[in-house]
DNA sequence: CAGAGGGCTGGCCGATCGGTCAGTAGCGTT
DNA sequence: AACGCTACTGACCGATCGGCCAGCCCTCTG
């Protein structure tokens, strides 16, 4: 692996597990086996490490986002599985966004991450809605983000097939977010 | 108010806004208005600030654990009203324990922090149930955590009564977390 | 062989961090 | 007046941070 995709490997490893401010340019290039200032000259900076790791995925919930908004042709429920598959596929960032995104806000990245997330709590319409479904809307996306970040922590998952975590998450979310009572097209 | 209280409440605002990592002594005592020795006067460190804040939170877990386990008289659904009141009460320092808990593992009252979360997990014997079962906890948990701390920070709430908040998270948490074919005592 | 350029590094910089310490201002007691 | 105690402060410390830079090594090209 060239040596600019392993720092960035390395580099979301420790953002998700250790906090991106607690991560320290030394730590990634000890982890990496080179030079902190090797670091800096794959990426101009910090900021821009973070962006090149967390961007990507952004990019793929605006490319979800748009295909909604465009067609407004997919179900609520087809856009809930692609948004769980969206989560799962990129299981290590979606933590790192959801914990550390209000802490990072003044890094450009991060503030779009929160107007994506905007959006896709605007998609769903709950900004308008009742108490019960702002919150059904809070829960849902936070529960998930909150369980593949630390779920190991806890000691609460062992080695689950991922295909059994994504049929047990979409049953939940379909639960919080696709209520019977309500309409889901 | 002693400045002993306000700078506590202080380090509070800004540990679950800004990070603990990211909220340096010398900020504390420029919001407080006094200077950085006076807050090391009123606090031997910053992780003895930190712990000061948390610490009363846990001690209410950590009862509320012990009048359960004691008799295991609590019906589940009594716990989880309990426990809502709970996070309610202290809806700042939860976020600042879910979001920055697995981050700060090495402060000591972070890591009793992690290990009453274990208690709580294991209360409700999702250790050892279906992934299904595991992952309602994980997103019941962390979705009322997150629900919490980022709603403001997406738009999401106006001035919801905090009543109408508590029956809402009450009904979701009970859809969860106590399903209808599970036994409840 | 000469030179150009990409990959990489050690050493250094200013800034900021948490924490220490000597010292002081105010105040009630003797 | 002299004391002791609490509250508080400015100056300073070593460590660490992100970032910069001159220069080295290696390979490819002419």
């Amino acid at each position: 692996m060239p040596l600019h995709d392993q720092l960035r490997a390395v580099a979301l490893d420790e953002f998700a597990s250790a906090g991106y401010a607690a991560t320290s340019l030394q730590r990634i290039a000890d982890l990496a086996g080179t030079s902190k200032a090797s670091v800096l000259y794959h990426f101009s900076s910090k900021e821009q490490l973070l962006a090149e790791i967390v961007d990507p995925v952004l990019d793929d919930l605006e490319r979800l986002l748009i295909d909604d908004e465009g067609g407004s042709v997919l179900r609520r429920a087809d856009f809930v599985e692609r948004f769980v598959d969206l989560l799962l596929t990129h299981s290590q960032v979606v933590p790192l966004v959801i914990n550390q995104g209000a802490t990072l806000d003044d890094v450009p990245v991060m503030h779009r991450a929160t107007e994506l997330m905007r959006r896709v709590a605007e998609l769903f319409r709950l900004a308008s809605g009742s108490t019960i479904e702002k919150l059904r809307f809070g829960v849902a996306f936070g529960g998930v983000a909150y369980t593949l970040a630390a779920a190991e922590r806890l000691g609460l998952n062992g080695e689950i097939p991922i295909d059994e975590v994504r049929t047990a998450l979409l049953e939940i979310l379909h639960d919080l977010l696709v209520p019977a009572d309500t309409p889901v097209a």
